[in-house]
DNA sequence: ACCTGAACACCGTTCAAGT
DNA sequence: ACCTGAACACCGTTCAAGT
């Protein structure tokens, strides 16, 4: 993520090393910045030491370097969650690690999360550039392997068929995304770090809200 | 510059007889024909048949018109949610009713259901402007009701403490938000209306994802 | 193929002035 | 108090031209 070094230690010539690069780290850099993706396209080529409008060399429209943007993010969001649950086996257990990956990456880049689940990314066809659509699958199939495992291993009560383990996929990754929404968005006011709330809400999801 | 004829023979007065109210309707039917409220300020004037800075007369900043927006938002969902609830006492029918009418409204309102959870709203500051701040907590105000009632009729495993509580609410919001979220973003790809999708939900969610 | 500079048709916001 | 018009400093995007 940080390779902005040695470009600007070379003298830049007139054509920029890997411009498509610089932009992404570019937006990347701003969107933490201004928590918040409305800088212009402009301001990302000062950034990047070019004229305003040698972006759209790589990037046809403004909305296409914003799904850059979140491709990156998706696969951090998916490595993190990859490595939460290294070496941990039981199913359950897996779930919350990877639960509060999934939550730790949206306080901790509340901006980029939000972009990559926005509507920003859509055309006005409303397709959505290859790039962020592959890469949004992507959290999603780490989420489908560990309900897979589960159910196959029987850690969770779920039927072994592919209809039921889509709708616990959805179910699971609705609680987790729901919550980290609510933690980014502010609405979520009860005490508590966190890794609590994430606790809490994989407690419920798992022991269900029933009465014993 | 364009002082129409008025067709009704109505002559405009100078002063606009409600424009703070007309500003809102014309923003609230952009928000629904664009699917976005990245519509000018100045188009919103125009709608209302002024000039383009007259709406600064009623609201400070362009994002306190989409916070007056995000409120009429707010009361709807509201009021969606209690009339689904309408007539019904039975605790998890009740919450379930309320999750379909919650999802109901995102999936028929997606901008604005968007706009109402984004981070707009929210001033350079960081502070929310009052009026979605304290719109916003209706919803969740509804569903504190049904959480509340129905442990203390013990229809929910849920400890009748504040606690407790808060916590439930918390995380049945996050199931029915992740869920509207996603689907509204066009992540949710399994089969199935969005009807369905919110049953499978709170199946889950209330016998829980756990080995029987 | 990649980049620049001028140009176009917009914005949001401010300000002095009108009613 | 409410509204207007001109003005400012911006945008995104297009285009012809440079390397």
């Amino acid at each position: 993520m940080d390779r902005m070094k040695d470009v600007a230690a070379i003298p830049r010539p007139y054509h920029h090393g890997d411009l498509r690069r610089a932009l992404i780290d570019a937006a990347v850099s701003l969107v933490a910045e201004e928590q918040d993706w409305s800088f212009s396209l402009r301001e990302v080529a000062r950034r990047a030491g070019v004229s305003h409008n040698a972006p759209y060399n790589h990037f046809p429209e403004k909305r296409d370097l914003l799904a850059a943007v979140a491709a990156v993010g998706f696969e951090t969001l998916r490595d993190g969650m990859i490595a939460s649950m290294d070496g941990i086996t039981e199913g359950k257990i897996v779930l919350a690690a990877a639960a509060q990956a999934y939550v730790k990456f949206a306080t901790s880049n509340p901006a980029l999360f939000r972009l990559m689940f926005g509507p920003e990314l859509a055309s006005s066809d409303g397709t959505r550039p290859d790039l962020a659509e592959q890469a949004g699958a992507e959290a999603k199939n780490v989420l489908r392997g560990i309900i897979s495992r589960g159910a196959i291993e029987g850690a969770f009560a779920v039927e072994k068929d592919k209809a039921s383990i889509a709708m616990a996929v959805l179910s699971t990754w609705s609680a987790i995304h729901g919550l980290a929404m609510l933690i980014v968005d502010g609405r979520s006011d009860e005490a508590g770090s966190p890794n609590v709330l994430v606790e809490g809400v994989m407690q419920h999801f798992l022991d269900g809200l029933r009465k014993r």
